[in-house]
DNA sequence: CTGAAAGCGCTTACAG
DNA sequence: CTGAAAGCGCTTACAG
């Protein structure tokens, strides 16, 4: 029940005058029960919107509520209910700008539905994660949480959650993918649909960029890409696969190793667009043009790949929609399907060609 | 009280099947004190760290509860108690990596302190904003509020708490200063020495990019600017100020009308880093080489300033600090210096020169 | 369709 | 130094 503000005109610095029986404090439930002339308990059921209240006294506690600006008490509902109203939102992801979209997605969707976002950092492989999870979700009584990539790949955090009987969903998991409720895009399909634009410009010399082993769309990217140029009757050299873990560095390092004598390849594709802006970084360094001399493209669509120049071409992730998607779930509920199966919702990407691919130089 | 879970061997994935009497569902104060053979209020206060305990007993309780592991219910505790345990971060922000960095911060702290972070959307300027705060602070009956830019330069907002009587904590406020506690760079002390590094360069036609200018940070970066200008007696066309709004496109436009024709400045001054890096795109569009023809600098350090080639000169903001010391304040409930006034905790700044600028072109 | 009673797990006065 | 009682503001069974 999202209720309104009401507009009693002197709605501008001080406390309600006018009001009906302002007493210390937030009005309570009781004083609503109390002006409406209805117990606490039928409150109560406006509040939650069950059944078996009468129009007339439905819409009077409404009234009532509205003008006493009653708001019900979160700690009172959860101590005495079953229900926080609280969503969590793990967070362990070096990436900030993705981490940030996905909470914009979830803070959304949870004032949407009156809820609230409770934001926690968890840190994969530390020895005391599960300690601190098992003790923050005890302390909280969570409706919810939302795993973020890494952390939704970490099966001590999987354990912890389903031993606590805690209802999460993941965000774009990389493996097990059953085991639980989750939300992601198709990296591989977008990792081969992207090695197609490559192929379609001319390129046969294609270089890539893999991410942190731990992230499981890291192989997903590069099973795609693979895919693409298995398909296309391509063969790729071993040395052309080079490892990198997401970041800006670690691409510069990997553009390194390809780029390095005349021997390398016409375009690169890097598992994300941090390192496919290390990748051009490098390029330039080394006197390539970037798309004349080799192409570059990433993964991911951050902000930062529509600020460099030349603009890179990448995968647009649903992102926002992915966290709404994941809020939703929990909120509503519907963690399994119809068929008792862990639901999975699949949510489209777009390819976004920009101007650091180009056909390969004549040689 | 940081309780630890207690390393009891068992520690996987099922409930501990060895703890003394597990009962259904977590432990309860009750559970310990019956455990410790001790009455709950004397658990709560070995909890509450309040004096008047004996040292065994509170060491007994510390041990009863590690072995049970009990964690306080943050829901009883704020409906009996005065403190919720939840700091409120209020977000309105397009720039997601500066948001993402200070919410790191916050978390950090009140991770340390045993509290958990919300994060709040907030719209400054929406006709519903005080409602929706007013809402939310009687829902989770927050011990503190963090504001952020630009939302803590809204006077309504700040009405709003303050008639909550909500404790609340501005970072980096842009006007009516000492009106409540505050952390904060000295953003013109900042572009002062930035624009000092510029002339120390040679140059002395410097155009500059103003901010949006409901954040209180862009007046003041450019009133550094000028101030270091006029201090070296070097004047400032009227159409080398440009206004920009902090956005990558409003960069990019700015630079157009700073750029286009030959009578254009030798260096470019960006409000933010954003802006900076339309600038260096339109340059790079229009021909120009950065830092040959026009140097260019920023404001913030965003990860994308250090991912384009050249890296970009700017000025690293302490942000995670700033919101570590704004949940520490709140947390700790210092506002309030000796004297009765708002505390105002001013953090370091750090010139970062890279390779975006370089001496004017010779004519 | 509506309500009286009990209780969620703590803290706040207050008494000893 | 320690504890018994009351109560925070709701929801959960249960009764009518």
């Amino acid at each position: 029940l999202i209720i309104q503000a009401p507009d009693l005109g002197g709605d501008t610095d001080t406390p309600d005058e006018t009001a009906p029986a302002a007493p210390r404090g937030p009005a309570t439930i009781y004083d609503v029960a109390a002006a409406a002339g209805v117990s606490i308990k039928t409150v109560s059921r406006v509040l939650n919107r069950e059944p078996n209240v009468r129009h007339v006294t439905r819409e009077r506690v409404v009234d009532v509520a509205s003008r006493l600006r009653y708001r019900p008490n979160a700690s009172a509902r959860s101590l005495a209910g079953s229900r926080s109203y609280l969503i969590g939102l793990l967070i362990d992801n070096p990436s900030l700008g993705y981490v940030a979209e996905l909470q914009f997605g979830a803070m959304a969707r949870c004032r949407q539905e009156g809820f609230h976002l409770v934001a926690e950092p968890i840190e994969t492989g530390a020895p005391d994660t599960a300690a601190r999870l098992r003790a923050m979700l005890v302390d909280l009584h969570l409706d919810g949480v939302i795993l973020t990539p890494p952390a939704c790949d970490d099966l001590e955090v999987l354990s912890v959650l389903e031993a606590a009987g805690a209802p999460f969903v993941r965000i774009a998991p990389g493996r097990e993918p059953g085991r639980a409720a989750c939300v992601r895009m198709d990296d591989a399909a977008a990792a081969h649909e992207l090695t197609g634009l490559l192929l379609q410009l001319g390129h046969r010399d294609i270089g890539f960029i893999l991410g942190d082993p731990a992230h499981g769309a890291a192989a997903a990217r590069c099973a795609g890409f693979k895919a693409a140029m298995a398909e296309a009757g391509v063969e790729v050299r071993p040395d052309r696969l080079r490892q990198g873990d997401f970041s800006y560095r670690s691409g510069v390092l990997a553009a390194e190793a390809l780029l390095a004598g005349p021997d390398r390849p016409t375009a690169i594709f890097a598992g994300n667009d941090d390192m496919a802006l290390g990748a051009i970084s490098t390029a330039n360094r080394l006197g390539l043009s970037v798309p004349g001399d080799v192409s570059v493209c990433g993964f991911d669509d951050t902000p930062a790949a529509r600020a460099v120049w030349p603009r890179l071409t990448t995968v647009r992730q649903p992102i926002v929609e992915m966290a709404q998607e994941a809020a939703g779930l929990l909120i509503a509920g519907s963690m399994i399907d119809d068929r008792g199966r862990p639901v999975e919702r699949l949510l489209a990407f777009r390819i976004e060609a920009r101007e650091s691919t180009a056909p390969p130089p004549r040689t």
